[in-house]
RNA sequence: GAGGCUGUAGCUCAGUUGGUUAGAGCAUCAGAUUGUGGUUCUGAGGGUCGAGGGUUCGAAACCCUUCAGCCUCCCCA
């Protein structure tokens, strides 16, 4: 017998490691009404179709196909096919919908706009929707990379508004300040980099500067230009850019001199102007106690092609914690025109909560009383002694004091190690003694202290 | 898709230039202790040394193949 397991890229989550998980999936939800946006769940399995061609080369490859079982097929015929298509799949990167015609979803935001789409006629448009739920990618994975991990997304749809900008960052920075992690938002324009593409008469080349551009952080300018050159960007290219990057200053001040470069581009300047309008519905809406920096960032990529307007990103700005982005998002403005819908914008953040999980256990900023679960265990003596416990717990529980009974008549060692062990706080012994007098005796585990009460004066302490 | 590291008990790991019956800690179970946990002591169970093949008188160790996991690049959350 194989040792068991689980596949790889994915976890098992303990009682603790929940809780914890959950703290954040509460605080997040809280954050998401409070901002007016309404829950939704979409299938863990979408048709293969919806996915495909909309993450790029790289997505398609790592989309989580799945497999028909062949229960349809019940005609010789349809058998036939089926061991064609097989061959085929098995010799090269094929893909068929007589072989695999559903997929595992890759992201949240693709199948928000296949629901919008389908249920356009039902929605009262701008739709604000949080969605929460694991996602699964192909990928190897690595440190804070799995291949099974949960987003947690915001999106607003039918609205073209900058106030929508706004708000998604003020979850952000509200969230995190929450969360107490330390945070620096980047913000860019998808518009500011075609613009830095056009300036250097490479329009078409966008993708590869955009990429090599967000490496910035990792290798520096040297490695960028070199990478930048291997891409096919002229000397001349590579120079203009370097004076984008070189700009410095705080945000304003950036915005200001990317105008200047950027005043023969219409699309730049759009993009400055977007950022700009964004920045400024933020600083009336955001609260002044928050800590995040929002800091405007022409290097800032974000590989989904299909943003097209303000993008952003959010990294914790801790020296103490390595780690890649933890959220990001932005604007898309011909999303649901992938399903025949055009004409829709839509806007949206995403919450890496694995992540941001990893962050918080290395910055240890949880709080200090997460629920750890019963808090009263009602230790088990058999007989008429048992019946005795059973009807303390319903009294107990009908207080709303989260009680257990030790289901087994144990040795007394046996139960007290396993009150220990799940560091229950109260244990309540219903002997002879304690049933005769409609008493019980309560015993506080950690100062070891222990009196006979009644059930009432028990609740109170307890409670 | 490219590269590096690691697979020994449920878990974390020792295991010398290849040498007799493969060890430790933690965990589990039993006892010291029949209504009082955490500490301590005693004992017990638990292994196809990832799998397959090869070299050798002899392999956990050396060689080949393969599988799995971790990590880096690519890309991403």
């Amino acid at each position: 017998m194989s040792k068991p397991s689980v596949p790889q890229g994915t976890r098992d989550f303990s009682p603790v490691e929940v809780r914890k998980r959950q703290y954040i999936f509460n605080t997040l939800r809280t954050i998401f009404e409070l901002y007016g946006f309404q829950p939704l769940e979409t299938p863990a399995m979408e048709n293969l179709v919806t996915l495909t061609g909309k993450y790029g080369e790289e997505g398609d490859r790592l989309i989580f196909k799945i497999l028909n079982n062949g229960l349809n097929a019940q005609t010789d015929e349809y058998k036939a096919k089926m061991n064609d298509e097989w061959s085929k799949i098995l010799t090269k990167n094929y893909s068929t919908p007589v072989i695999t015609e559903r997929a595992l979803r890759y992201d949240l935001t693709i199948p928000f706009a296949r629901y919008v789409v389908m249920h356009q006629n039902d929605l009262a448009f701008p739709f604000r929707r949080y969605q929460m739920q694991p996602v699964w990618r192909a990928d190897r994975p690595q440190k804070g990379r799995y291949r099974e991990f949960w987003q947690c997304d915001a999106d607003v749809v039918g609205s073209t508004s900058l106030i929508n900008e706004a708000e998604l960052l003020c979850i952000y920075q509200g969230a995190f300040h929450q969360l107490q992690v330390p945070v620096t938002n980047k913000v860019n324009s998808r518009k500011m980099l075609a613009a830095l593409a056009e300036i250097c008469g490479m329009p078409e080349l966008m993708m590869d500067i955009t990429i090599a551009l967000d490496k910035l952080d990792k290798i520096g300018w040297i490695g960028v230009a070199k990478e930048l050159q291997e891409r096919g960007i002229s000397e001349e290219g590579i120079w203009k850019i370097e004076q984008v990057i070189n700009v410095t200053g705080d945000n304003n001040a950036k915005l200001a001199a990317y105008a200047d470069i950027m005043q023969h581009s219409a699309t730049g300047i759009e993009g400055i102007n977007e950022v700009s309008k964004t920045l400024a519905f933020y600083n009336n809406l955001a609260d002044g106690n928050w800590q995040g920096k929002i800091e405007v960032d022409i290097s800032l990529a974000r590989g989904l092609n299909y943003y097209t307007g303000v993008i952003v990103e959010v990294v914790c700005s801790s020296d103490k914690v390595k780690m890649g982005s933890i959220g990001g998002g932005g604007r898309y403005d011909d999303l649901t025109g992938l399903f025949g819908k055009p004409g829709l914008s839509g806007v949206g953040v995403s919450f890496g909560i694995d992540r941001i999980y990893d962050v918080m256990e290395e910055l240890a900023v949880w709080p200090e009383q997460l629920a750890t679960g019963a808090n009263v265990i009602i230790l088990n003596f058999g007989g008429e002694n048992e019946i005795y416990g059973l009807q303390v717990l319903r009294q107990l529980r009908d207080a709303g004091v989260a009680a257990e009974i030790y289901p087994d008549v144990a040795k007394f060692d046996k139960q007290m190690k396993y009150a220990n062990k799940r560091g229950i706080t109260y244990v309540i012994l219903p002997g002879d003694e304690e049933r005769e007098k409609g008493l019980v005796s309560l015993k506080n585990f950690s100062t070891g202290e222990q009196k006979m009460i009644s059930v009432a004066e028990c609740i109170e302490v307890v409670g």
